[in-house]
DNA sequence: CTTTTTGTCTATACACTGTTTAGATTGCGT
DNA sequence: ACGCAATCTAAACAGTGTATAGACAAAAAG
């Protein structure tokens, strides 16, 4: 799939293309089945091409957290529409834990911070804007004033409300939350009437 | 440091010999730097040792990883002596945060479900034995009857006490809690005020 | 329309990694 | 003292990320 043909010496767009096989390769066997070389294969390309659109490795993965930061917003944005006060905290966090357990690969790869550029200022502007709408929340439960554009200067209630769904989402994405269940097996469908059962008890 | 010498051509403790090594290492330069390689020369054996001792890289790690949480449930074991409520709640994530803070190598080990073997009972037992304390405190504020042994029936109710803890952890080790601060530098001491006022913020 | 220049990509090589295999060496129980 | 089992070595294998030098093609300059 998605095996980008060559028909020329020159690629033509080898940089959206090693995102793009990038990305498949993690969605489908996770950031530790994630390898340079791979992304380079599935683009018909030589081990040494990708060096030079992004520098090393990392900074390809820079840009697959980059989007995957985006889409996480995306989801996020939506989510508390029409809601306030804990309710909207509480939705904002069940689709938080959803996204990490329903792209694990993503989810994982963006706390790797190892293979990441962290410093990277669309990285960093990207992880901002996806966390907006629950900044909105946190001033509008807490009487938080709306936080300032840069990441430096965040409330410590920002961070309340982070937390909780950083930690459920990494409980799910390691597969402690369907360990909590009777059955073994991924019932993503009990496993949200766990989570709406913790966030009842962290915001009543 | 520790690097055990050789007197004879069997080594006598290799097998411990190997944690410490790699407990140094992972200490010193992160999960990340560590190498299965590496601990073999510093416990002055060849690359191919550790297997035997440990099957793979995996089995060696995950000792590693029983032995933080180990190290963490001592800590927490102790953190909430003579507090009740959400006074124990807020010892323990704090306690919680600190040990992730001032252990960043095992703590980011013990995230890496991908480096050790989850299934391992002897890890499961002391990820259990860590987390009593945390469990005792959610069932003092919560009215919860005490959890069974078995770490597949926990309570949603202990979930919530752990997610933000974990959450906390995370950002902090990820140094995305020092960059809220207004100066660059890991102040620990400011730090820990900041997560103090986020815990009164979750649990007043 | 040629020529130069610039940006892409390949080929090869290097130093590493974890793990496997077959063999050397040692300590222990009998 | 002897054989056995445990322990460790040596060498090799298939990978990895990246650096270097050169081949190729497209765009810019004449």
């Amino acid at each position: 799939m998605t095996k980008t043909k060559r028909d020329s010496y020159h690629h033509g767009d080898l940089r959206s293309a090693l995102i793009s096989a990038a990305e498949e390769i993690i969605a489908a066997e996770g950031v530790e089945g994630f390898t340079l070389r791979k992304a380079a294969r599935k683009a018909g390309v030589s081990p040494g091409a990708p060096t030079h659109h992004f520098g090393s490795m990392a900074g390809l993965l820079t840009q697959v957290a980059r989007r995957s930061y985006e889409a996480l917003g995306k989801q996020l944005a939506g989510a508390a529409e029409g809601l306030e006060g804990n309710a909207a905290l509480r939705a904002l966090t069940a689709v938080y834990v959803r996204f990490a357990r329903d792209n694990t690969g993503r989810f994982r790869l963006m706390g790797r911070t190892d293979l990441i550029e962290l410093e990277d200022d669309d990285l960093r502007a990207a992880v901002y804007r996806a966390m907006r709408p629950l900044a909105a929340a946190a001033a509008g439960t807490r009487g938080l004033g709306v936080p300032t554009p840069e990441f430096e200067r965040l409330d410590p209630r920002l961070i309340a409300a982070i937390a909780p769904a950083h930690g459920l989402a990494h409980l799910a994405t390691e597969g402690r939350l369907a360990a909590t269940m009777r059955s073994g097996e991924v019932d993503a469908q009990a496993q949200d009437a766990l989570v709406d059962e913790v966030l009842r008890a962290l915001w009543p």
